[in-house]
DNA sequence: ACGGCATTGATTGTATACGATTGCTGAGTG
DNA sequence: CACTCAGCAATCGTATACAATCAATGCCGT
């Protein structure tokens, strides 16, 4: 339940600021951290048992991602994307990731497949299971697992970003509808590539991105700044059943 | 803005981890830097007046780049690129490219044309002049210059980033062949942007990087070297008053 | 009662000190 | 003569200490 426990893979390698942004990452992708929320070094490094030595690395990175801010003499936050960086980061998805599917379909292999079908259970399993966190940390990991087919690790890191980004974005400006619609997307692309069929997982990819954006509010010029109020009463409800 | 600019913007400001990154990256830019090369922490915390803290956020930075790798316990260099990696840089520059190229003339103003014009006179006078390493920087400018009408932060960044990898990758593997073949083909770019034709600098862009990549020997690899002090105090005046 | 100002507390920015790891050098040996 | 291994110097990894800066609070004057 702690951030702790999903960094000792990484953990274990030693790279103790990577394992700290690993964690962050995990909990954005998750949905367990808002935008906006304060990162600060000493209440990073104590959960962690590093100095701020190690905290400061790990913000610095993020930073460097754009999915953390750090403001001089302030602190580092949980980046807070506007609705013109949010087209951004779409139309860049929507660009690279076509392009990394029709790679991924030219490169599946025979256990290409199987590696696709173990992930896509497993988002269905979540999805049945109402774990709503793990699914939505599923869903994005689907993009990464394409990548990964595709074997170019220039755009892996380019789609790291853009997921993270991506997930601040969601939580962000989701409008009221579901935006839980990806897995009958997930398997129809999975289908394409392991068919080889580049130009179908493209198209695909495409679409599939297009729904995504199109289940957010990006039209709303409301700058996120959420009402004081309404912060503190969500604080409250979280304060209520955590302890 | 380009990359020159962010180094005095950021040495005015007092970033001076954010000088030192931008310091090396022109010094690879201009080919000043070779691959390989050891960046020793002490070394360039004395060269640029800082401590290590300082140095050690500036090569952070650069390694998730790409344009440095830091080794554990063994220190910072320059990255030195394989083929595939090269291919992959290219790859994702012929994909991301040609779009910014587009959206950069649907954006195109009227002020752009005189913008991209005096940047063309630049290069030109460059290349006149017999400066190879400033007309190497300068045509690697232009393509910000493009990402900057494109007004687009993600696609910015991205090629940022590819940019200076290239620049890496030239260094490494230029054949015999005459590699500063583009200042013709930057016209052309720069005029279809200014017609407003996306389609047709798309297509120019995706001509020229391929002519680029064509004049690349992406087979063999070859390793140089060269004095790092050196290769910094010629882009950055503060004084080194040490034995 | 309200607004400006100084003091204070907390947090970040930077430097430095110390421990750990690496690669090198040189003596010793098969 | 080549090879190995121990000791050493150099360099990095991390923690900690100090300095600078900002937000907040309380005070005072109007």
């Amino acid at each position: 339940m702690n951030i702790r426990e999903q960094t000792s893979a990484a953990e274990a390698k030693g790279d103790r600021a990577g394992a700290i942004r690993a964690g962050l990452v995990t909990a954005i992708l998750e949905h367990r951290l808002q935008p906006g929320t304060k990162l600060g070094e000493d209440e990073l490094g104590a959960i962690y048992g590093v100095s701020r030595t190690i905290v400061r690395a790990a913000l610095q990175g993020l930073a460097h991602e754009g999915i953390v801010v750090i403001e001089k003499n302030r602190g580092a936050f949980i980046a807070r994307p506007t609705t013109a960086q949010a087209r951004e980061v779409f139309e860049a998805r929507r660009l690279i990731e076509p392009a990394i599917a029709a790679r991924a379909a030219a490169r599946s292999v025979a256990e290409t497949a199987p590696l696709l079908d173990r992930h896509l259970l497993l988002e269905r399993a979540a999805l049945e299971a109402g774990d709503d966190r793990a699914a939505i940390r599923l869903s994005g990991d689907f993009h990464m697992l394409v990548a990964d087919v595709a074997a170019h690790s220039v755009y892996r890191a380019i789609l790291s970003e853009l997921i993270a980004r991506s997930s601040l974005i969601i939580l962000l400006y989701r409008s009221n509808r579901a935006h839980l619609c990806g897995t009958d997307h997930h398997r129809l692309i999975a289908d394409a590539i392991c068919a080889g069929d580049g130009a179908t997982a493209g198209r695909l990819m495409v679409h599939h991105l297009e729904e995504i954006e199109h289940g957010l509010d990006l039209d709303e010029p409301t700058p996120p700044s959420e009402s004081l109020a309404e912060a503190l009463l969500a604080a409250h409800a979280t304060a209520l059943t955590r302890p």
